[in-house]
RNA sequence: GCGCCCGUAGCUCAGUUGGAUAGAGCAACUGACUUCUAAUCAGUAGGUCGCAGGUUCGAAUCCUGCCGGGCGUGCCA
């Protein structure tokens, strides 16, 4: 809405400068091409265009006297829109919206209710996003916990803004990793049973979990076991702790609020036979060859410094083959964009998984690799905690919560992650601090934005007490908003839409989450300063009501966007 | 070595992709609850935007070179 009213008033500027060009004020080539810059105090305008300053050198006037030109044509002309308009600063050209915009704004806000935000900017194009995909070898980390976050918010986005996006999670449940870890659940079950000299196999997985899983496994069917021979018995080992670590995976997200579409398994994608489909196709294409033994794929020739590994010398496929399979079937699926949302232990592979989808003849800008960097979890005495695989300090998503619910309860602890997680640009880590999620929960930011929308909720128990019972937003007098910070409001509110967008084509929900801070802080600021509900004036009181009740809209629009709730009372 | 990310207030970070006087939260200090929720508000203080060049009307933002930190760099995924 905001955006029709700025092609109108472009339209209007480039007809200014046009006439301005013909009446020979100004002596230009052509018509630039019209521009706004944000506006960051009311006394600058609504929107603003620093048209002047861009044409100073091409038009050879000093930008202050090619703003005077343009708004005195401008105001020639009348157009409803504009309130005023006015030169300020090095040549600014600041403009004020007339007031019966923001009337309309409130309407549609209104009207479109649960709807507003939404545009059809996508055009309904599909976009896949991959996110999580974490291994089946062990409980979900922290750093998932962020995936986890970032990804579902950027679908929730791209799905507002008009795109048709899909979750996914892919497991990776063949191959190397996944032996080791049948081999460390065997190792574990025959240290339960007494095999005291058994250790966990090189690249193993040393964590609790597994041997709480073999104790489970001892209780549950004791030494059965052992009757199998060993590569059996890791098999069967292997397939056992792929399915529970999975569900326990599953559990998790599910308590963190993200459910994913569609799960893709490994396993499923090698079966069709895919992969060695691929193998044929790059060695026709002359991208492979042989060398101690193994395959070799050219990734040099795609740029990158050293070539890799295909088929290892035991037969086994390295990733790559059934990776490049994998995003093969993705695009098969009918999505015109892929987005893999990897963690910071990936960024080696964004390079080789665009090389690979390009060599199977797909437009590399089809693939968007996003890395989430890493998480630090700064503990209750301020220490840094490292977060490493390798290293064993592994804090999961669910002992996150666990302390999380601990200080706030269940329902808030998933939110204040949450908010944690996507408060943040994608790339720059992220120090999670306890101290303020937890300790100071009162202090949490994230109550702040939860707040204003409880406070608005309580605005309206309170207003049926206060003989306004009657209030209807159709039948409120809107003119009344006078004041600039009721009007600066609205205007925020009008940007949503707008906001969207940009975050979803960005891929950076932590736009919304400043976006709605803002807000929240504008609307806690008027309620302090201007009384909702006043007997003295009923009509005023009215308007505002209305006001707030496009707030509480939005609010609860881009809450919904961040998967945080919106309590109605805190 | 090479690659990716980061460097902005004491701390943790934003900064609408090149615009006007660089902003929040936390911590510190001063005020405001007989009011629709004080989980709030108003105010004070805090800055050589890592450093040095360059590009132009204009740079925290773009380019180059340094400095400092994190991560990646496997016949693991």
């Amino acid at each position: 809405m905001l955006d029709q009213i700025k092609q109108d008033i472009r339209r209007t500027l480039e007809t200014a400068v046009q006439n301005a060009i013909s009446e020979e004020l100004l002596q230009l080539d052509q018509i630039p091409e019209i521009f706004f810059s944000p506006t960051k105090t009311p006394e600058h305008g609504d929107i603003a265009t620093p048209i002047a300053l861009t044409l100073a050198k091409s038009a050879q006037m000093p930008p202050r006297k090619i703003a005077d030109i343009i708004r005195d044509q401008v105001n020639a002309f009348n157009q409803p829109l504009i309130k005023q308009i006015d030169v300020a600063g090095p040549g600014f050209i600041n403009i004020f919206i007339s007031n019966d915009w923001m009337i309309e704004a409130m309407n549609q806000i209104y009207t479109q209710g649960d709807d507003f935000g939404k545009t059809d900017h996508g055009q309904g194009k599909r976009i896949l996003v991959e996110f999580v995909s974490a291994n089946p070898t062990g409980p979900l980390n922290i750093v998932s916990g962020r995936a986890a976050a970032v990804g579902d918010a950027i679908v929730n986005l791209l799905n507002v803004a008009g795109y048709q996006a899909v979750r996914e999670f892919y497991v990776n449940d063949a191959g190397g990793q996944v032996w080791r870890l049948g081999a460390s659940l065997d190792a574990r079950y025959r240290q339960q049973l007494g095999q005291a000299d058994t250790e966990i196999p090189e690249g193993g997985y040393h964590g609790q979990y597994l041997i709480d899983l073999a104790q489970e496994l001892q209780q549950e069917v004791g030494g059965k076991y052992l009757e199998l021979d060993p590569s059996e018995r890791i098999e069967a080992f292997r397939d056992l702790a792929i399915e529970r670590l999975l569900a326990g995976q599953k559990q998790s997200l599910e308590r963190f609020g993200v459910h994913f579409d569609v799960w893709t398994s490994e396993i499923t994608i090698r079966q069709t036979g895919a992969p060695e489909k691929i193998i044929q196709l790059f060695q026709e294409q002359g991208l492979l060859y042989q060398s101690d033994g193994a395959t070799w794929f050219k990734m040099t020739t795609f740029g990158d410094d050293k070539d890799t590994v295909m088929i290892k010398s035991d037969g086994e496929y390295t990733y790559f083959a059934p990776d490049a399979a994998y995003h093969q079937d993705k695009f098969n699926r009918g999505f015109d964009t892929l987005i893999d949302i990897l963690g910071p232990d990936h960024q080696g592979h964004v390079f080789h998984l665009e090389s690979l989808v390009e060599a199977l003849g797909y437009d590399e800008q089809r693939l968007e690799c996003l890395i989430i960097q890493q998480v630090n979890l700064i503990d209750q005495d301020g220490n840094r905690i490292d977060m490493s695989k390798r290293k064993g300090q592994l804090v999961t998503l669910n002992d996150l919560l666990d302390q999380l619910a601990e200080a706030v309860d269940e329902h808030f602890a998933v939110d204040v992650a949450r908010y944690f997680f996507l408060n943040r640009t994608n790339s720059s880590h992220l120090d999670f601090d306890l101290n303020l999620a937890v300790t100071r929960a009162t202090d949490n930011p994230v109550f702040y934005l939860q707040y204003a929308h409880a406070r608005s909720c309580s605005i309206f128990r309170e207003m049926a007490e206060r003989e306004f019972a009657d209030f209807s937003f159709q039948e409120s007098d809107l003119q009344l908003l006078e004041s600039v910070d009721e009007q600066q409001i609205v205007k925020k509110l009008a940007e949503f839409p707008e906001l969207v967008v940009v975050a979803a084509n960005s891929r950076q929900p932590h736009r919304v989450v400043n976006y709605l801070q803002d807000l929240a802080t504008q609307f806690h600021t008027f309620y302090n300063k201007c009384r909702v509900l006043d007997a003295e004036q009923p009509d005023l009181s009215r308007a505002r009501l209305a006001l707030v009740a496009c707030l509480q809209i939005v609010l609860r629009n881009g809450l919904k966007l961040l998967g945080i709730s919106a309590p109605e009372k805190m």
